[in-house]
DNA sequence: CGGTTTTGACCGGCGC
DNA sequence: GCGCCGGTCAAAACCG
């Protein structure tokens, strides 16, 4: 049964007055009126009263529809289109109406003639008429699917926009977060620059020194970092007088322009970007010597890597400015010091040299952490030295648990820990030792022709006999496996040509293994990222050691800040890590 | 010409 | 106290 609808076209006041005609024959419009059984809506911005079903009229298979004094009927793209018998009427008194209209219509926003028929097709289905017409039906059909997928885009837009304002208020807590906590380590710091230094004093009491940094002019106390290394690597005390002598030898210095020995000269000034006072601290030595002395600390402690090139140093993102070149005892290679110049001040340095035994091998010594963003290329790399400083210092408290987190972190960081890395705390400065030549099947043999003291302990670091696995798996492995990437070293044949080594020079081990470590690194990224609980585990780790820390580093909120600097750093790789 | 590298001198720590 | 050694400085040389 066909059925068609009918309007009535109407302003609020009256009905409109277009000449009426219909495709059959005129009849009767009733005035507009608006009754219970009415349903008020608009058409091309004219306000229509449905009312039925007094206006409908057979139309055959298309829906009639009597807008006032017109008639139109919907064809079957639902378009109101009047009847056919007189066009130039329709032209001459109701299209320019209808074509205004729907301009109007269009120029709002989310309103369109598609939201009009739709409303028209809702109409229809509210107003309970059925069409069994096959084609309309179908029409209907892709009608209803599309608003049906128009509400699903609508459910899933209201989703993702519910899901941003959680995101947003994530961010805002966080930002709070770290805000409270800068916060409360500037009163830390506070507090504790009134707090008499009676703990270290009576360290230093009880141990007869009392270090100072001659060449820097500060005093270093003796912590528990340096407490649990060697002697070695504290300094005796000097007195007062050498103090004034290179503060004021710093002075005279900065006065003759040299920014960069002035901040040379005070490891204070690494402090700086912490708004802390370079001059005072140096006036103060108790209130600041623990952050100072922590970053004293962390630019001692050193990531040496060694990694096979023969370019005469490794590229790892950094812009270096070499200052002096050496020959070390008991190695005929000359060792390189570089300095990072990326900003002016940044205190971060590194040794380059090349192996005695193998002088295919470069090793390449970091120390200190960098005071400036970096850029991508050297994140890697930064971020891992500055990790392995700060876990090799977290994990060099007296306490047995620094091992024991250190261990933690790292098997948590590589479950198969093996020997690929190796920490040493006996020598002079606190070094943790990478190896990517996968030719030492000892690290403490290498060690030893490293630092020329003998290791007093060892602790067997990171890592896994398969340099595949520690290449992802591990802000350091990541990093290096940058780090061999930007100086086209091992880990891809196409990267950096094998012609760059000696032909007469035997292929290193790892390079024979290069055709499948890369992908290798790969399946072990996939792999690993793919562990749900990789991320769990490492998070468990770093908070071990951040509540360790806190707890080893009570009243030492500098070493805090530290901590928690590298947590960021680690988090960083981590990510850089996960993205890949 | 400005930045970088080279290289001899210098400094401080440490062992004897 | 002296010498050795690692690390740094700074003037000169070099380079783009």
């Amino acid at each position: 049964m066909d059925k068609g609808f009918g309007l009535t076209l109407g302003t609020s006041s009256s009905s409109l007055s277009l000449p009426f005609f219909s495709s059959k024959q005129p009849q009767p419009q009733p005035p507009l009126k608006t009754s219970s059984k009415d349903t008020m809506f608009s058409v091309l911005g004219f306000p229509v009263n449905l009312s039925q079903p007094t206006n409908m009229e057979e139309e055959g298979e298309q829906n009639r529809i009597v807008v006032g004094e017109v008639d139109f009927f919907s064809d079957k793209n639902k378009s109101l289109v009047p009847v056919e018998h007189d066009h130039d009427h329709i032209h001459q008194h109701v299209k320019p109406n209808i074509k205004k209209e729907m301009v109007s219509v269009d120029e709002k926003p989310h309103t369109s003639n598609l939201h009009v028929y739709t409303g028209l097709q809702l109409l229809t289905a509210n107003t309970g008429i059925d069409k069994d017409d096959g084609v309309s039906s179908e029409i209907e059909d892709k009608r209803a699917a599309r608003n049906i997928e128009l509400a699903q885009l609508q459910v899933e837009l209201q989703h993702m926009n519910s899901e941003n304002q959680k995101l947003k208020e994530m961010l805002n807590h966080v930002s709070f977060n770290y805000k409270a906590l800068q916060m409360h380590l500037v009163t830390l710091m506070q507090q504790q620059q009134q707090e008499p230094r009676s703990e270290n004093t009576e360290n230093n009491v009880v141990q007869g020194k009392a270090h100072e940094e001659k060449k820097h002019g500060v005093v270093e106390v003796d912590d528990q970092v340096s407490n649990s290394y060697s002697d070695e690597r504290t300094r005796c005390s000097t007195p007062q007088k050498d103090k004034i002598e290179a503060t004021t030898r710093d002075y005279v210095r900065n006065a003759n322009g040299k920014n960069e020995l002035a901040r040379e000269e005070s490891p204070n000034s690494e402090s700086q970007g912490w708004g802390l006072n370079n001059k005072v601290q140096k006036m103060s030595p108790p209130s600041v010597m623990d952050q100072s002395n922590t970053e004293a600390t962390m630019r001692k402690a050193r990531v040496s890597v060694r990694a096979r090139s023969e370019a005469p140093m490794i590229t790892d993102g950094c812009q270096w400015r070499k200052y002096g070149q050496k020959i070390a005892k008991g190695n005929p290679c000359p060792r390189g010091y570089f300095k990072c110049t990326m900003i002016v001040g940044c205190p971060v340095r590194k040794q380059v040299q090349r192996c005695a035994e193998d002088r295919t091998i470069l090793i390449t010594t970091y120390e200190g952490t960098h005071n400036h963003p970096l850029p991508p290329a050297a994140m890697a790399m930064a971020s891992t030295t500055s990790a392995a400083a700060s876990m090799l210092l977290s994990g060099s408290m007296t306490s047995s648990d620094g091992i024991l987190r250190q261990n933690l972190l790292s098997r948590a960081i590589i479950p198969c820990s093996s020997n690929m890395a190796t920490l040493s705390a006996s020598t002079p400065f606190p070094t943790v030792t990478l190896d990517l030549t996968n030719n030492n099947t000892d690290p403490l043999q290498f060690q030893r022709a490293v630092h020329n003291p003998a290791p007093l302990s060892q602790v067997p670091f990171l890592v896994g006999q398969h340099p595949q696995n520690l290449g992802v798996a591990t802000p350091f492995a990541q990093a290096l496996y940058n780090q061999s990437k930007f100086s086209g070293l091992q880990f891809s044949q196409d990267e950096v040509g094998s012609s760059q080594l000696p032909p007469q020079a035997p292929r290193p081990c790892l390079q024979q293994q290069q055709p499948s470590l890369a992908d290798t690194v790969s399946a072990a990224t996939a792999v690993i990222t793919a562990d749900p609980n990789f991320t769990a585990v490492l998070a468990a780790a770093i908070s071990s050691i951040m509540g360790g820390a806190h707890a080893n580093n009570n009243g030492h909120n500098s070493n805090e800040d530290n901590n928690n600097s590298n947590i960021n750093n680690r988090t960083s790789t981590l990510s850089s890590f996960s993205g890949n």
